[in-house]
DNA sequence: CCAAATCTGAAACAAATGTTTTATAATCAT
DNA sequence: ATGATTATAAAACATTTGTTTCAGATTTGG
């Protein structure tokens, strides 16, 4: 009975989860996000919604995508430890190679203090990255592969926690070196 | 030959300081500011300049204050290893108890990517950090306090590292134990 | 092919933004 | 006290902001 949309809606929110990426939430404009959306405000507003509304669709684009590769990655890897190995190494490698530092820390720290629909959705992407290396380190504890301590949600914690710092030092010091060395000092610790 | 200024100076970029704090460098507008600060825009921009030369004041104020006050606190310590100590578990109440995460840990993801002068104060700040802890660090090693690893520079980073974590944890949770045994696990393997 | 539906593009919108102007008030050296 | 000088307050400024309007283009079912 109508026309149809015209645009691709997923590649345009991949397209604005970019802009928001690079410039934070209040840093972008919606003329920077339809102009690389390459569409207009009128049909923006008719699909998606508003500004808000774009940046929740992106953030969640963001974490989904994340949370898809991690599964991905670690699924064929049978060793626990191997796993939370492979966990720490990739970290290492997107923090000290992708131009931007993680969306998810970027808008825990810009936007999730004053933005419940924002926070929910940053707690629901922590809570599977916690979850998904919780079963790894209890596992591996186990086994007997993790003797440091027995509490495996601190030491979930306590893992998770590095990866903030090694993106904050990454910023600021542009040292990949630090970054891994840190990281090697982390898993030497966990398997002493 | 002239009138003088009417407002403290050093006050008013305090005033400044906490909005920025709360709001985010993006998210503060000059009304917001001058609201705080009690003053009118001419006068602002006649003294001190613009938004962002005023953001740049406050964020030196907010990392000399620390300054400062950690090497207050840590001066009539003697004991090396003490004073790592009170240096974390300082940071471990200040995360858990202050209303807004860090200024400095805010601004390294809002803006020091694309700001030269502020990446600038923020590396000042971090190095200082890294400075003091590394002096204590490396007496610790010397007086066989820290055993667990000589390698004094990555130590520190080791540290250091920790703080954003914490942050953006109790952002996320707001639950201080969590932090806190996180904070007594890294001790421990420090002193291990 | 027609008609209803809805998407698109460009322009327009009010409100908010960072900054400047201007008139007035206050201060200090003479 | 006077006059030069500078601070202040209020308003005005041009842009930029997020969002909406509206005419025209395109599609689909009948």
């Amino acid at each position: 009975m109508a026309r149809n949309v015209e645009f691709n809606e997923q590649l345009a929110v991949s397209k604005a989860m970019d802009v928001f990426w690079r410039k934070g939430y209040n840093g972008t404009t919606m003329r920077d996000l339809t102009e690389a959306m390459g569409i207009n405000s009128s049909s923006l507003y008719n699909t998606i919604g508003d500004k808000h509304e774009l940046f929740v669709r992106s953030l969640k684009h963001y974490t989904e995508s994340r949370m898809q590769a991690a599964l991905k990655q670690l699924d064929p890897i049978k060793s626990p430890i191997k796993a939370i190995d492979k966990f720490i190494q990739s970290s290492v490698y997107v923090i000290t190679n992708e131009p931007n530092s993680c969306l998810a820390i970027k808008t825990t720290f810009e936007v999730a203090t004053n933005d419940e629909q924002v926070q929910k959705i940053i707690k629901a992407d922590n809570d599977f990255t916690y979850n998904l290396l919780n079963g790894l380190v209890e596992k591996a504890i186990q086994k007997g592969e993790i003797t440091v301590s027995q509490d495996a949600a601190m030491l979930t914690d306590y893992i998770i926690n590095h990866f903030s710092g090694w993106h904050e030092s990454f910023i600021i010091h542009k040292d990949k070196t630090r970054i891994k060395n840190m990281a090697t000092f982390l898993l030497k610790q966990i398997t002493q």
